[in-house]
DNA sequence: AGAATAGTGTCTGTCAGACAGTATCGC
DNA sequence: GCGATACTGTCTGACAGACACTATTCT
């Protein structure tokens, strides 16, 4: 314990990264290799460090980078947690961040060398959690749905081209429950945010138009 | 300059305390009786200190517990603003709330010995303010708008009973716009955040029946 | 032809804005 | 009665869920 502790809280980030895998939202956890809590699942994060870092946004992606060596599309603060408890090291504060993962990269993920990674199922990572980190995943589960509910379009998590059935079952997969075919294509009917291509995807059936995102496009912006 | 900080950064807690007076909606300013930024006006806010707050929240609550000598009924983190040019004094960074004000509490602010008060249009200040408070103010003022558009009701900053007119007023405030009544009191026939009272307003005109907020109550929850 | 998936049309209920109307007070 | 404010009724258009329908491909 160092006394510098009373006057500065130790401050890090956390991530929690999600994505859709076989219409199934996850999100990726690490297994630390440090104490404390070593050997638990925790959401990755790590440190701020000021010298490095030129915002605490900054340094989320510094985390990513260094952990699964990816640059997040999307990546956006949640909210604290602070107090004194809820790290064994002394009075803490944890920021909360939200990134979504686009499909295409899920593969390209870099094991760390001392650490485990897994793809958990988002509503039920199905380990006992490090820290406070179930009550993180919880909260940023809740805003994710919360923007997809808004009507924000996750197209972060999708392809650069991609069809209107890929996107409702991302949305399906975000939400955990269907949603009406006919209403949510009318819903995109006219919206800037998406482009339509000239393109089609051929398979067993009738081929599918595909789309882009709209030029301005941000997921909540 | 401390080496630390560069291993540690600078955590400050702000407050946007709002309230409605004369159907305009105000912003809680002091103005700083230190360096930096000596004389200029702020948002309330301080460091926080581990060693006597449990939370951000109730370093918050501190704050202004020690500058107004008030108890907000509604306090509720907005984001942080953080990096190494916000504040000279080195790396920092500021986690934001928003916080409302009943009606009836407005004159039971203590003016700080050193610093002065004011209640400034929120929409528009009329200061040049310190640091990043003018952002600040911005994002907790689109955050309260966002939260009012979403229906929620912004009991806490009336007295305890209170009018539907006086309810419509105060959001109008916040929002900046009018609204319909009669769509109003439509939407608020049914909430359960809303009951009824057996009491009336008696003024130069047809009485107005009183209303309290309902048991389980919460601006955002 | 039949399976499979893409995409559309239509009905219906809900809800919000607009606005006119009625009710009840003080004077 | 008149002014003022509280409160209500009704019309209409926007929109979302439900669900049946058509369209186009491959086998």
């Amino acid at each position: 314990m160092v006394p510098s502790e009373t006057l500065f809280p130790l401050v890090t980030v956390d991530v929690a990264l999600f994505t859709v895998i076989d219409d199934s939202l996850r999100v990726l956890l690490v297994q630390r290799a440090l104490e404390p809590e070593r050997r638990r699942w925790a959401l990755p994060g790590g440190m701020l460090k000021p010298a490095l870092d030129g915002s605490l946004e900054a340094a989320a992606r510094r985390v990513l980078q260094r952990k699964v060596s990816v640059d997040v599309a999307h990546l956006e603060e949640v909210c604290t947690f602070s107090g004194a408890d809820r790290d064994p090291r002394g009075w803490s504060i944890a920021v909360l961040f939200c990134a979504l993962l686009q499909k295409d990269q899920v593969n390209a993920l870099v094991r760390d060398k001392v650490e485990a990674l897994e793809w958990a199922d988002a509503t039920n990572p199905g380990h006992r959690m490090a820290f406070d980190h179930a009550l993180q995943l919880q909260t940023a589960l809740a805003r994710l749905r919360a923007r997809v509910a808004a009507k924000a379009l996750p197209l972060h998590m999708l392809p650069e081209r991609f069809t209107l059935t890929q996107l409702q079952r991302t949305c399906e997969a975000i939400l955990g429950h269907p949603l009406d075919k006919s209403a949510f294509r009318r819903r995109l009917k006219d919206s800037p945010d998406l482009v339509e291509l000239d393109e089609f995807v051929r398979g067993a059936q009738r081929p599918a138009q595909l789309y882009r995102a709209g030029d301005g496009f941000s997921f909540s912006g």
